[in-house]
DNA sequence: GTGCTGCACTAAATCGAATTAGTGACGCGG
DNA sequence: CCGCGTCACTAATTCGATTTAGTGCAGCAC
């Protein structure tokens, strides 16, 4: 029976009154005095008939549709972008809205062609944030909450006695804007703590800024890791005994060289990864990493793209799940 | 200078013809005879103006937006989801329309509010068609290939000269009704072949059936293993020497409890997953697994929406991935 | 009884594109 | 020169909800 839409004509007829009033009630349109029986007339009406607005007549109307975009791009939605994406999902749902999400190599054209047809509220691009700069973001803070989940990083392991910390970056080309500002953040934190500025890595190229760790390896890109000789230590040079990765993807990696080479965290080297993905758990020796409360910065940047208050209930803090590399 | 919309109107008005002409010609519509020289003018308006059609404007129009809905709830985007992504948004964008995709646990209720607020011109529910039986499946073929995928895996274990094979389920509920899938399809497999049926366990109790494998592990749900002392293998039941996993997670938390009780992968128990994750590479042993066309598969679920024809290209048949676990 | 206010509504316009049903001008056959 | 068809367009309607600008009536004050 695929009786067509209901409109709210069909919901105004039903009840005895016009559309524009069925509208106001439905609505529930300030500065209309509209009697309660008539209010019930028209809501029992609705229901019954199983009225549900048109989106895109509303949309049309209203100027955008009560959609708001998320685009991820090929950043992998584990960890805490599952979190973000979660918070900002129920925060939004709590004022009427929608979350959509679109993924994949997006050129700047396809992300336009969305927008175009979805006409939403608004559009939250990671990929941009992740990026550059951008001056009126949308992320509900998230990259200036990086700075303190870098210190919580940093400060475990120098709580643990160690100073001379190397920093692991991705190899991933799309990461590098932020890496390197998650780089800048952890050397800023060191100073800080009178520490000797974290040494810089990728694991393409293991031998790392003046050869401050004594493990090399290099590797294809996508899977397979290839394990070089170790390279000594130069003079006047001391070997890194800690290492914070830039996310547990990188750590992973790293460990996975460090065990081709029959070296062992945390005795070897010590390895915090960062953003738990839950994948570390099941690693041996289990990855130390940290969490991040991203359900509280999506919750934020819901509110923020509604041009709602963002000062209440700000994130939890991010803490340390100590396992065993670190 | 936030100057307001272009409307079809301005670039009517600039070109001096009617809407009526310009929407003929920007749409090409069939039937219409109207002389280059128009035709240029107004395209050319078109392009120096900005024009873009208004997504929910057309969409009223039209009866629905051109968008597509996908509804992967709370599957992980990795592995062949992200490529069956990937396709199916390149075969709808080859047509004109927009992928968006829905993440969480979504109640029916908030899936409904997404459809009713997008207006889409399809809704693809990978969680309905992983949840049950779908008589009109929008998957492009994805859950029948799975038999021929899973064949693959039996088949390179059979091939590798196992005969008593096990089959890990994951722990996780949701995946209950396709691992089950997944598991008969692997017992047809085998009788086919004339192999003893794979014998079904799950990790959260590795006791698995009749005690047909040698090591027990119980885990806690998310992500730590808990280790339990092994079982002997009762009288009249042989050890199973080989398993295939029902996805990659699944193998690596395997090889993981394994890892923890000092048992090796291929010698002791050779593993093989499914649906290559890019992450099983990193392990030690890195893990073989199975590799699917899910793009193709992705792009073959467009066209069903689209309602064009699917028979041509066909998605590429599965292949084993081998490393070291098998 | 006139003027005014407040109540309970409604007609009509609006958002922007697509589409149906034409219209006027011109050419051509008869 | 009449009739017909084709060409090159266009006016007007439609999709469904929201919103502005009212309308008609009752009740009250003066």
């Amino acid at each position: 029976m695929p009786r067509s839409r209901v409109t709210l004509k069909d919901v105004a007829a039903a009840s005895g009154v016009s559309a524009t009033t069925a509208s106001f009630v439905l609505n529930r349109v300030t500065g209309q005095t509209i009697p309660p029986a008539t209010q019930e007339r028209v809501r029992r009406a609705a229901a019954e008939l199983g009225y549900v607005p048109h989106g895109s007549a509303r949309a049309l109307r209203e100027g955008s549709s009560r959609l708001v975009l998320l685009n991820v791009g090929e950043l992998p939605v584990a960890g805490s972008l599952r979190s973000f994406i979660a918070g900002l999902d129920a925060e939004l749902a709590a004022h009427e809205h929608t979350l959509l999400v679109r993924h994949g190599r997006t050129g700047d054209a396809t992300l336009r062609r969305a927008v175009e047809t979805a006409d939403p509220r608004a559009v939250i691009d990671l990929v941009k944030v992740y990026a550059a700069d951008d001056p009126d973001r949308l992320d509900g803070g998230w990259i200036d909450g990086l700075a303190t989940h870098t210190a919580t990083q940093i400060d475990y392991l120098a709580g643990r006695g160690h100073t001379r910390i190397g920093f692991a970056m991705p190899s991933d080309d799309r990461l590098a804007r932020i890496a390197r500002l998650r780089l800048q953040q952890a050397r800023t934190v060191a100073r800080t703590r009178g520490l000797p500025a974290p040494a810089e890595f990728t694991l393409d190229d293991f031998v790392a800024a003046a050869g401050t760790i004594t493990a090399v390896a290099t590797f294809d890109g996508h899977a397979q890791a290839r394990v070089v000789p170790p390279v000594a230590v130069p003079d006047g040079h001391a070997a890194v005994t800690a290492v914070a990765a830039f996310d547990d993807d990188t750590a992973l990696r790293l460990l996975s060289a460090m065990a081709d080479r029959g070296l062992h965290a945390p005795d070897d080297l010590a390895v915090i990864g960062f953003d738990d993905t839950g994948h570390g758990g099941f690693w041996r020796p289990a990855l130390t990493t940290v969490r991040i409360d991203a359900e509280g910065y999506g919750r934020r940047a819901a509110r923020a793209v509604l041009g709602l208050p963002t000062d209440a209930a700000p994130p939890a803090p991010s803490t340390v799940i100590v396992r065993s590399t670190a």
